[in-house]
DNA sequence: CAAATCCTCTACCAAATGGTAGACAACCGG
DNA sequence: CCGGTTGTCTACCATTTGGTAGAGGATTTG
């Protein structure tokens, strides 16, 4: 039943879709990737968009799933955050294309785009009710949890993915980068989020 | 001697490329918005790419203008970081498709990533050496400059420029909620740059 | 006024694109 | 062992793509 074929496509999909972009990658250079022929990728999807489309729902999935695995076991508050971002991080390293699509998919906008983000709702839905609560109980400092979720979003996405402004600017993305990154991502949101009273 | 057609075909190049993407845009596309002919972009550019790239020329040296006159007359510290951000903002409402093309440009990579970078050069460094002396001053946090640049930069032109997942989230794009984000951002970035000593 | 220059156009073109039709081999249950 | 299903393939196809060749009108220049 679960035919390997359509998950193996899917799989150079993500790569190419998360480096070189939906529009860049033409159904002949994902199969030529797979050593296939381009029918085949037909045969198991309609269409191109199709392929994008599950491609999305799958990686939608594995993104919650990563999160969520990394805030098992975290305590609360401060903790969670940099669970998260950690987790994020750590999805950067391993699984980068993964956050290349999430951002190409932003880019592309409807009907991609919506349903990435449908996708994705539980996990936005925690996040707000977590960081009123948060706020609620003066352990972070006021904001409205849609804008800071997004502008968390933005600085983390952008750390992670913006490979191109990085290397331009002379700095290399090594694994050491990407750690001394995150370190600085987690400096900077402590500072922005957290009330001074409170570690 | 300055041939208005060349400019306009920029002009017009700036919106579909900042907005749509540079792969999704067409030259006979682009000629059919400005009523021409597709030949009539390849007499006054080589090629698309060399569009691409004058236009390139021509936005770096608009975001840098921009930019600078943000800080005219700005004072010190904070305050010049605000101008900044205000003159970011400024553009996203005035000029949205000239940080379209930033992003969409440090996307496609070298060799447009790279001649951007080159061409807003002066003004990296300027801002790293302000960021230096702040620091060295001790009224902003200690960080690598380099780094918290790149974080600066994700997240103001994350919340400026993500509009479709803003728009998925169930915020709609407009003026008001451009306010709003940039009082967010604002907020934020004090929190997080200023050592809380100073105002 | 003739010649050269400048600019936009029509007419093509080869390659690449997403997609269809259907042949054919392997495998399956009856 | 045979008829149907499954999965991959070859053979096409219409359209779109970036790009070339060169005609021809307008304008400038000697």
């Amino acid at each position: 039943m679960s035919s390997s074929t359509a998950d193996r496509i899917l799989d150079t999909a993500l790569i190419s879709f998360g480096t070189r972009g939906y529009d860049a990658t033409s159904l002949d250079a994902l199969a030529g990737a797979l050593d296939i022929r381009k029918q085949t990728i037909l045969y198991w999807f309609p269409n191109k968009e199709a392929v994008l489309s599950a491609l999305i729902e799958r990686s939608a999935a594995e993104l919650s799933l990563a999160l969520e695995a990394g805030l098992e076991g975290s305590g609360e508050g401060w903790d969670k955050v940099a669970a998260i971002v950690r987790a994020v991080f750590r999805l950067a390293a391993r699984r980068p294309e993964l956050l290349g699509l999430l951002r190409e998919v932003a880019r592309l906008g409807p009907p991609a785009a919506t349903q990435m983000v449908a996708a994705l709702d539980p996990l936005v839905q925690r996040a707000n009710i977590f960081l009123e609560a948060e706020m609620e109980a003066g352990r972070m400092r006021r904001h409205d949890p849609r804008l800071l979720l997004l502008a968390i979003y933005s600085t983390v996405i952008g750390m992670v993915t913006e490979v191109e402004v990085f290397r331009a600017m002379g700095e290399e993305p090594t694994a050491r980068s990407l750690v001394r990154r995150r370190a600085d991502v987690l400096g900077l949101l402590r500072s922005a989020l957290m009330t001074p009273v409170e570690g």
